[in-house]
DNA sequence: AACTATTTATAAGA
DNA sequence: TTCTTATAAATAGTT
């Protein structure tokens, strides 16, 4: 495409292969960006190089583009099980086994539903409700215990608070010098000494 | 690019961003299978115009290219480079990975959630439910499509009949020896020959 | 990483 | 949509 008109084949030269791509890659970027941006196209741009690294471009979240495009391609060709994978490394298998719980996750996130049947759908509907229906009901444990703890730390704290207000009385009446402790001139005793009611009011905001 | 130089902004005219579109995106996949080509690199491509059809490409298949994007990103949240997963062949690595996904779709199942925290709940109780109101809705949906398909069918179904009844009432006219079609000598004509009540009864049970 | 001679892509017009 | 064509952009080979 310059110096010379070059073949689409495969660049022999690992250096020259690797500066090409590098090239291209990134016109090849700029190109799929204008084309979103210029016609408002939603897109995704998946690639590996051959040493394996990735580069990626989508114009809104790859997930969401790979999600639409798990649509779309399920409404087309319905059923594609995957029993195909025996005669392999162990690497490999395990590479799969990541690929089809990432799947799995999906699935259950109610992405790429599409592709399932209706029995596959009645059971992954189910599978739902009964872990929503643990994980709920380990929260809700989990939000009444914290509450009876703080149900008890506070019942706690306003006897420690009657028991401290006893006290405190006390040494009033001991020292006659010091006098401004609860009672100002024109707080009637009661806000003090009929501590009983209080505590009793505010133990009620805990039940 | 050419006549004048343009702004890349989203174009305005419906019929221009159209033609632009498909020029531009003819270019972009041009490029992708060059690039791919030359420098031996795995692509996968997809674009959805903004009417929302789908164009893609891949230098293998598209669910291959996805898969690998999955491992990759998979190992990217485990804080590892997949080319080290890739090029070390380390499957320990992988196994973590597995061992991730996996223990996350016991959570889902609302499994080993006495480990999390109360927050860490509430995310997955609401995953949850936006999970669930998905494949709910995906499974409804799909049901009643089942139906309306079957109602189809039947009505089909028993106008053909009713033709057909017609047609054999007319045959039976017709010929005078065979008069065993329809009616058996206990069976009223009727049966037979008042077919429209029967359809409408047939196809009450269809609305 | 820069340069530049060419090839390619493409905007506008038909 | 397709073609034409003037021009912008990309890039192969070189430095």
């Amino acid at each position: 495409m310059t110096r010379r008109k070059i073949q689409i084949k495969k660049i022999d030269s690992i250096t020259a292969r690797q500066v090409t791509f590098s090239k291209r890659r990134k016109g090849l970027f700029k190109k799929a960006q204008e084309l979103s941006t210029l016609c408002d196209a939603e897109i995704g741009l998946l690639v590996f190089s051959s040493t394996g690294k990735l580069f990626d471009y989508a114009s809104s979240r790859m997930q969401q583009v790979i999600d639409r495009y798990d649509q779309h391609s399920a409404s087309q060709r319905l059923g594609q099980s995957s029993v195909d994978l025996q005669l392999e490394g162990d690497e490999s298998k395990l590479s799969k086994v990541v690929a089809k719980r990432t799947r799995e996750l999906r699935r259950l996130n109610g992405e790429e539903v599409q592709e399932c049947t209706l029995e596959e759908l009645q059971e992954l509907e189910e599978r739902l409700q009964r872990g929503l229906s643990r994980v709920s009901k380990t929260k809700d444990g989990r939000i009444v215990k914290q509450i009876n703890a703080r149900k008890r730390k506070g019942i706690q704290l306003m006897q420690q608070n009657q028991r401290m207000k006893q006290r405190l009385a006390q040494e009033q009446g001991k020292s006659s010098e010091s006098i401004i402790i609860c009672s100002s001139s024109d707080n009637p005793p009661q806000n003090c000494d009929s501590s009983d009611t209080s505590l009793k009011q505010g133990l009620s905001l805990f039940k």
